[in-house]
DNA sequence: TCAAAAGTGTTAGATTTACACCCATGA
DNA sequence: TCATGGGTGTAAATCTAACACTTTTGA
């Protein structure tokens, strides 16, 4: 602690998103083809550079705002990745945040513009670098956090059926849950309100539709699953 | 991400640790006065720059060695701080990193020769920057861990009692739990042994001096406080 | 009329919590 | 002999887990 600053080597800085969608009953990653060499052309999450003016906060939150156009999305950071060697060219240190989408939110033309693809968590392809260790390192966080935090409503439309919850529930946690005694649990829980609304989507008979309220939550933040 | 590395700015990036110990009953961190401009002698916890040929992890346990002499020390990442103005000198971004040290592993010439001291957690004057909010977080993360997974062990001598080990939980956690109710949960694990040393340090009667039992955990990694 | 998803309670077992006294010893 | 910390068990309450049938309706 007593050199001065200049006598160290920076490093380029990064910020790599995981950006999560709930379709089809499966937690799915956003991934496209990276377009820079090295490693072009292979299955990567999609990143950028922090630069000298923005937070690490910031900087994901722009990339994921140039990715998708949506703002305010739910982002925490997963943590820095800085192996020596893990990106061939230069060296890059990068910190991944992961992001919950909801995927009926994302123009599905903005993803076929930028070719990117909705992979099933549960069978990704190779991936870029460490890009499979930072998808894995976030869901393993999504799985404590949906335990005990009302973050699954970020995966899901504003209204959803208590089905669509379990469903989500299971696909983060990779196995299933007795519906019964999910359901008890979601009654207990004031802040997931029944509204009148029916989704005939999902079944002959329709399902009564959800709603997160979050002021309600606030008043009482318990939320365990 | 089609444009090149050389378009875009590098930082300096920077690790810094969070030393936790366990003395006089209460969760310590060792910190001290900061040697560099800017933020000379303020409150500062210890850190170093990354350098160009090692992996942040290798950055934080080389920044560790230096300040205690002590190798293969249980270390964890808390994540990156990366705010614009965080080091009002040039733009750094800091990983943070918390160790588990055994306060008596430590040579306490060494303490005195880097003048660090070790600060109550509950009471820690101000700090340097986004420190305290490092620690605080690794606070945190410790909170958690201590309930699923051994850690507690790294912080205590390789021979505790059980008073010691229900006090270190408490420190940790900042609120007191039931003796008897405690050491029924260390009962059922059959990794932390009894030896049949007596610890007659702590009272006249002397206390059993337990043991935590490495391998007999990867038989069956089941910890539950 | 039937296939498919929605919706609903009970009970046994496991876990958690609250709680108070005797023991061994050195000063 | 007494002050100090070490050590121990039980019972009530709560929580968890297992389990199966009826309802609705569009095709």
């Amino acid at each position: 602690m007593t050199t001065f600053y200049k006598e160290h080597t920076k490093v380029f800085a990064s910020v790599d998103c995981i950006i999560f969608g709930f379709e089809d009953n499966k937690l799915k990653v956003l991934i496209g083809r990276r377009q820079m060499d090295p490693g072009r052309g292979e299955w990567s999450l999609y990143g950028g550079f922090i630069s000298a003016d923005e937070s690490i906060d910031d900087a994901a939150s722009r990339v994921l705002n140039e990715l998708t156009g949506l703002c305010s999305v739910y982002m925490r950071q997963v943590g820095a990745f800085g192996r020596v060697d893990r990106d061939p060219g230069e060296r890059v240190i990068s910190i991944a945040y992961y992001a919950l989408i909801n995927v009926k939110d994302y123009d599905d033309r903005l993803r076929k513009q930028y070719q990117l693809e909705w992979v099933d968590i549960d069978n990704m392809p190779p991936m870029y670098s460490d890009h499979r260790e930072m998808v894995l390192q976030a869901r393993h966080i999504m799985q404590t956090k949906i335990k005990t935090e009302p973050v699954s409503f970020q995966l899901l439309p504003s209204l959803f059926t208590l089905t669509q919850l379990q469903r989500l529930y299971e696909a983060v946690n990779g196995e299933e849950v007795d519906k019964r005694n999910f359901r008890k649990r979601i009654k207990d829980m004031e802040f997931i309100e029944k509204t009148n609304l029916i989704d005939k989507s999902g079944s002959k008979r329709g399902a009564a539709l959800y709603r997160f309220n979050n002021n309600m939550y606030k008043e009482d933040p318990n939320f365990k699953l």
